[in-house]
DNA sequence: TTATTTATTAAAGTTAACTTTAAGTCAAGG
DNA sequence: CCTTGACTTAAAGTTAACTTTAATAAATAA
């Protein structure tokens, strides 16, 4: 099956000027032209799915265009791309447990609120409720006067 | 306790010039100083680290900002914290997700390669392999040849 | 055939979040 | 007192990842 440009657009998501610029950049190699008109095909848009999914996941296009001209490059390239999709399965392990961590703040956070708007009004927080409601320890809170 | 700003720099890693332009830009309201020269005090360094993950976790200085001056106009305003606060736990929720789904392809690719670097080729992968070997699905492959 | 839509390019513009620079001020050690 | 290092500001520069523009060409509908 062929796509347009707008058409492909349409199934990944992403822009035309976006996917222009990304092939520019030379992250799809080998489309094709009918009279200068781009001819996108399944394996393309495929392709794009995982330009996806490495540019979502942090990877700066410059690595990306690495990535995609060790792939036409063949077998010899296997172990380098190997070790580029590694580095980026670990990143993406990182991103998450920190999100996690972040993901406790802002439950101390709602918590705090919660109780705040009850109460009408943060001073009559106790910060040791939280530990005693939630089992979590506390966060540094901002608002703690020292 | 109280801090130089290369202190301060120090305690949150964050560098002097980024802790001088969120200053400016209204993200550390009422930093003492003495002399003209900024003292921070370890409420301030408890803020930065509230900046700290509301930024990391994607929220634009903007709306940061934002959350700040509501916090400083006291009671009036903890509904609208809260939303804020709510809104940006979602969005690390979602977050978290979409990232779990972008693992799920980058252990694909991880299998992927092992396989290869095996059989010291990428032809030699067949596909279905993927879901007989760890019984997940196979994303879509950009090297498939439809 | 003509009009409209969709495609093309190169080049310039945009945005966020800093970072660097330049010129000057303050504080501490010898 | 003088030098050295840390601090200050405003303003300009940087970077990544696009987006917009303008001028043009090809495809499609009437």
């Amino acid at each position: 099956m062929s796509y347009t440009i707008s058409e492909a657009a349409q199934k990944t998501g992403l822009p035309p000027s976006t996917i222009r610029f990304y092939d520019k950049e030379g992250l799809l190699p080998n489309i094709k032209r009918k009279n200068g008109i781009r001819v996108f095909e399944d394996m393309d848009l495929r392709l794009m799915g995982l330009l996806t999914c490495l540019k979502n996941t942090g990877m700066p296009i410059k690595r990306i265009r690495d990535y995609v001209e060790l792939t036409s490059k063949g077998d010899d390239t296997l172990q380098e791309r190997y070790e580029i999709i590694k580095a980026q399965r670990q990143f993406v392990l990182d991103q998450i447990e920190q999100l996690q961590y972040y993901l406790e703040e802002l439950d101390f956070k709602d918590w705090y609120y919660n109780k705040a708007l009850a109460a009408g009004s943060e001073s009559a927080i106790n910060l040791d409720d939280y530990e005693k409601e939630t089992g979590k320890k506390a966060p540094d809170d901002p608002n703690r006067r020292d």
